[in-house]
DNA sequence: TCACAATATTAGAACTATTCTAATCTATTG
DNA sequence: CAATAGATTAGAATAGTTCTAATATTGTGA
């Protein structure tokens, strides 16, 4: 049993994982997934990659980077998180884990460890399945608020 | 030691609820909090509840709506929740409790009992103080996917 | 009660994030 | 290298929310 397209990440490069995920590796897509995945997780809104794109001086329209995203996530490559009202972040990291939301500074961070989880985790309503937990930890400076 | 305007719920009617939130019962406020918090606990978008308050004959403008919403989460009597990107939900549970979130309907509902909590909650970022914690069990019909 | 000041409400404009459209361009295949 | 399927693009469109500034209502103090 060898690595297979399945895994979802050690991709040595971003044409492998274009490849992997049955996209032309055109230059907006091999940039972007360049910028997202080799450097470690990140955690990005549309318009911040956009702009670092675009300070790359990598031609690349917005709705090309919301056209990527989606397709990333479809791909199993990135995941959205919500926690902003009106804002979207996308997530390298696809692995089992939660987050604490800078809530001043709209900094989003990944919990390390697998030392969080949901005790208890209740039977879903009948007739639906559980597609995914979502654990938000809200912080903000200590003696703000 | 007798109820006292602190308390976060059992109010037995609109009016008073405002005036212990200092807020002036306006016509308006007054449909809208009784709508709210009337029945059983509710989770309402501004655009539902408008259109709830338009189908009562109550005029209100969707603006007002929408300062109403954010004043009762100031006095407390109402929390919001971020489930989806690009729409808000109210709540009218404000005490400790998490949701299942219904993907394809777009139906929230509170989880009951007290059983969910996070085991083993990790130490917020050095700084930073824990506002709140949420978790958001997101589910959608068993054989759809 | 009345007049006044403080506070609310409103319609509509503005704004933000995102998606859509349809024209143009690029990668892949034979 | 031509044909075609797929990708990119600018800009328009949309959805949800907030803002603006004009008008209306409420609580108050005489």
């Amino acid at each position: 049993m060898t690595a297979t397209a399945a895994a979802p990440r050690p991709f040595s490069n971003a044409l492998e994982l274009l490849r992997a995920a049955k996209l032309r590796p055109t230059r907006q897509r091999l940039a972007l997934a360049r910028m997202l995945f080799e450097t470690g997780d990140r955690h990005v809104t549309a318009e911040q990659l956009h702009g670092e794109a675009r300070a790359a001086s990598v031609r690349v329209s917005l709705a090309t980077v919301y056209n990527t995203l989606h397709q990333f996530i479809s791909a199993g490559l990135l995941r959205e998180v919500v926690v902003d009202p009106g804002r979207s972040y996308f997530d390298t990291n696809v692995s089992d884990h939660h987050h604490f939301f800078h809530e001043d500074s709209g900094h989003l961070q990944d919990i390390p460890g697998e030392r969080v989880g949901v005790a208890e985790l209740p039977a879903p309503p009948s007739g639906t399945k559980i597609r995914r937990v979502d654990v938000i930890i809200r912080v903000s400076p200590e003696r703000a608020r």
